[in-house]
DNA sequence: CTATTTAGTTGATATAGTCAACTTTATAGA
DNA sequence: TCTATAAAGTTGACTATATCAACTAAATAG
């Protein structure tokens, strides 16, 4: 029995799926995995959510609370728990905003600097593994149509009744 | 103050991720979310992984546990859980395998049928709004491409070759 | 000034994913 | 055959992710 394999090797490995919903299930799924594998192996204990969080904050000048859960498409209750994990991991700082004294703004602190220069450097590896064999137009061409499909679902959610206010009610084609 | 917008609409909506990493995060969160929102709307009570296991079984003859572990790539434990929360609400049967005593085949009672169907229309219903604005090439493209990240994340584990020759190592757009 | 909205917090709950220990059965090999 | 190992499935414990509702405090429209 050839133990090549670290999973079972008497059975057929992966059948490929054909089917959107399918494929999108198990790219996510793998992507999560050795996302999650990497940043362990990287000795970097932070969840992904976290990471993402402290991602969005590095690249943008005078964010808050809201701008994150904005851009990450999260919601503010979970982003609020995720900030304040980082907080109290030393990761960023809250400042007062002297804007808005609801909110407060958001900072990398030096060891969050240092967390985000490795975490990039896993960013990278991992997008060159999985573009590995691809021609630069393909990773375009992934990027603008995952885009596109993300557009597609999110669209239908506003608009489909201008005028009606509560907005869940329609039947949804 | 005109609530044509479910979100906020007095910041930017929604900025496009030019990264690989961030337009799968952004993806799929979108892709789930308004999966979840419309197997609500249609009255089907049921969480994503058990609609997915649920699919697997109807679309595989003679399959067990296993084999839609192997199949949704995931842990058996969790597939033993959910297997037994669709046995419980009478969605599926396990039936004894005659070829092995430690496992039992699977199949769809006729309320599994009937939810299966339902599932098979959502999911058309979904898949269609995803790529309504996609040319056939495109959707092709996107599943290829996928498949072909998928891999290329999987193989990784296997085989770990850091040859990386790759001619077009772009790091990550 | 007052109504409403917005930013953020908190509690509760559901879903998802992982790991390890365990039972039962299958199977390879001495 | 006997035995060691592996495989199928179960269970417990735990972490991570997502969502909703109620809440406080500050901003703001009228």
């Amino acid at each position: 029995m050839s133990s090549l394999l670290l999973k079972d090797s008497s059975q057929e490995p992966a059948p490929q799926p054909s089917s959107l919903s399918e494929t999108l299930h198990r790219l996510t799924h793998t992507y999560k995995s050795r996302l999650r594998e990497t940043i362990k192996e990287k000795q970097i204990p932070l969840p992904i959510t976290h990471i993402r969080a402290l991602k969005g904050i590095s690249r943008n000048p005078a964010c808050t609370a809201h701008s994150i859960a904005q851009r990450m498409q999260r919601d503010k209750a979970q982003i609020t728990r995720v900030l304040n994990e980082l907080l109290k991991d030393g990761l960023i700082a809250k400042i007062d905003n002297p804007k808005d004294r609801r909110s407060q703004l958001l900072q990398l602190t030096s060891s969050g600097e240092l967390i985000m220069a490795q975490l990039n450097a896993v960013e990278q590896q991992i997008t060159a593994q999985m573009t590995c064999n691809l021609s630069e137009q393909d990773v375009a061409a992934f990027i603008r149509i995952s885009n596109s499909i993300n557009d597609n679902l999110s669209d239908q959610t506003l608009q489909s009744q201008p005028d009606n206010q509560s907005a869940s009610t329609d039947p949804q084609v």
